[in-house]
DNA sequence: CCAAGACATTGATCTGTCTCAACCGGCACG
DNA sequence: CGTGCCGGTTGAGACAGATCAATGTCTTGG
């Protein structure tokens, strides 16, 4: 794995980096932890996020695998990780990050361009944080997912599977577990969607979904 | 100025750097028109929005002299900007400044750099548009003010300008401007700050102000 | 096979913030 | 020097979503 670095370069690579296990909820590492490492993922789902000091949670990103996590300017984590199911991650020292990317300019742009795509997501979230109301920001949640996961060749219908908990939905889109678990039942009465399990969600019609997600 | 980009290189710089004036409230550019340029404010404050099909706008961030903006992956930007109050900007297309990065891999550093601040900063925000109340929200703001724009010599106490109307404020925070104003409102009540007009903020003792923020 | 615990759903009520509306004060303009 | 307009403040009431509480469901382990 560890293909988002760089195809060409593995056996640079594989110098470097080293592989770790996590266990579903185990921590990766802390916010304001010093941050020595960098990793990518290869297996599992993992959750960013940032606390207050009452235990407020605000989930800052879901990841998957091929993402890159622990990429920080300062020294220290600005964010904690942890892992959502069973998760494999090949990681790095920064230190020796830092001098793949002076031997190999290809991959600085490849980080560039990564964290524009995350500042993108971002500012879109940031969007959804303020502005919508819980039921497009359900919804809007589910679209995201819908767009990722699935080979967008079927279209139509999609088939989502949800590996984090009603309080790791509710912590990413700023509600509260009740009202996340209300939607979903409003939503699955007006048939815009099927529950046949908490953690699978069917979209039966995209396209009234996103007219759903964007029209109210 | 320009300073941001690169302080060695201003000669081959100012080749292909032009320069541009908005007057308060002009657009700079919008959402999802093709990007050709990118940006250095010289002068004044600039705002970053978008927006909701209904018109729902969420500002994502306030900028100031010496920050760029318009750096997007795609060949369109994600975000709308417009002048806050009389700006000058300093601006490069995008391609020459691709020509540029290559030639100067340090000024691909720096872009880097200032991508992941700005990221962290997202971050931030989303914690606070997802999991802090009004008043968290207003006194999170005005303390960022004071530290960006505070000669911190002094400590103690700060005094903020703040450029940008109630309306910005809002929906940069999240919040209604009915809201936003009754809020301070109530911090003066309180005394914990002082409002000699709508576009200063007077914060008179810092410490208590960053325990309110931290603490309710 | 049953008990315990974690997670999800549902219900009843409360409340922070929004909405709608009036009012105020400064500035530009006739 | 009114007068209109725009931005800001203040007030009253409504409502989306939070909170508090009970119930349901699935999983794990004895």
């Amino acid at each position: 794995m560890c293909a988002a670095v760089d195809f060409e370069h593995l056996g640079a690579l594989e110098q470097i980096v080293s592989h770790r296990r996590y266990a579903p909820g185990q921590a990766i590492f802390q916010e304001s932890e010093p941050a020595d490492y960098v990793y990518n993922i290869s297996n599992g789902d993992v959750r960013l996020y940032k606390l207050l000091a009452d235990g407020r949670r605000q989930i800052t990103g879901f990841l998957r695998p091929g993402d890159f996590l622990g990429l920080v300017k300062q020294n220290a984590y600005t964010y904690g990780a942890e892992a959502i199911d069973a998760v494999e991650l090949c990681c790095m020292r920064i230190i020796d990050l830092e001098r793949l990317l002076r031997e190999l300019p290809a991959v600085r742009d490849r980080l560039l361009d990564m964290s524009r795509d995350e500042l993108a997501a971002a500012q879109e979230q940031m969007l959804l944080l303020g502005r919508k109301s819980a039921r497009e920001k359900v919804l809007t949640f589910l679209l995201m997912r819908a767009q990722q996961q699935d080979d967008p060749e079927g279209a139509g219908s999609a088939v989502l599977d949800l590996p984090m908990s009603r309080s790791d939905i509710a912590d990413y889109l700023g509600l509260t577990i009740e009202t996340v678990s209300r939607t979903f039942t409003t939503l699955k009465e007006e048939g815009l969607i099927d529950l046949p399990s908490a953690q699978h969600v069917v979209l039966a019609d995209l396209e009234a979904v996103e007219a759903a997600a964007n029209a109210d």
